[in-house]
DNA sequence: TATAACTTTGTAATAATATAACGTAAGAAA
DNA sequence: TTTCTTACGTTATATTATTACAAAGTTATA
């Protein structure tokens, strides 16, 4: 599941580098226009490092803002076990990273006796900053 | 935050009868397709009664699936604390009802104590139909 | 080396999802 | 009635994401 940078290909490192360069989430065309000075031209490009970021744990994508946030949480090499903390006024988004939070999700068995092998949790409220 | 139905506007209970005879999610273009024949032509209709549906906690918006499924959960009047499981192979999607869930979550505080009124959580698995 | 197999890239076109803007009509409430 | 608010219909457009296909680069191995 991990993998070094350095296995990441020449595009895949350019999109990783700019999303971990923002303290917030990007949007794929957010994404586009600023690496157009690097080469990427076209959606496609963006999207296929997205999807290989996201799959080997490197960027998250927050479902509800339709963004991408690198993962700075060091206990996450389960990329298959993501929370947020999303502001809904200044949109500022956080990574969640308590053990007993994914102790507990990962445990979780519904009554049918399905076995997840990944999930993700969006808390949504309003910031200290905010309040 | 509950709301009857005979207080559902025209278009908003065309849009969630169609949701509520469907087993599984429904994409909006799809429900766009399907009331046609009842009048309803143009995107922001099914959009808009979308919006007020999950508003009102009528239905729920699987945001990894870009779907809404109608809510069947009886102790689920607060819209705002909503759990899923998804098959990744046939796409079925349950909502889950554990009080124990609801509880650990809605009492769930993070490092800087930051206070969420809102939360989305979707597990990720194979159905027992699928195994 | 060669050559096949595989991965990554570039590019154009298009699909799928969602909203803006604006005017009209209907309903509630004053 | 007048005002206020919510819902509606419509056109256009914005945003997000994928399909399809050809070219270039990499790796494996014969
Ligand atoms: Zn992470
Ligand atoms: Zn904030
Ligand atoms: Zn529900
Ligand atoms: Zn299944």
């Amino acid at each position: 599941m991990a993998q070094k940078q350095e296995n990441l290909s020449k595009n895949q490192k350019i999109v990783l580098d700019i999303i971990e360069k923002s303290a917030q989430p990007m949007k794929a065309y957010s994404i586009l226009f600023n690496v157009q000075k690097k080469g990427l031209k076209a959606p496609p490009q963006v999207y296929r490092a997205l999807d290989k970021l996201v799959e080997i744990g490197k960027i998250h994508k927050i479902e509800s803002r339709n963004a991408f946030i690198a993962c700075r949480n060091s206990a996450c090499t389960i990329a298959n076990a993501t929370a947020f903390s999303i502001c809904e006024s200044c949109e500022d988004v956080k990574e969640i990273s308590s053990s007993k939070l994914s102790k507990y999700l990962s445990n979780f068995q519904d009554k049918e006796g399905m076995k997840y092998n990944k999930y993700n949790l969006e808390f949504f409220g309003i910031c200290k900053k905010c309040k």
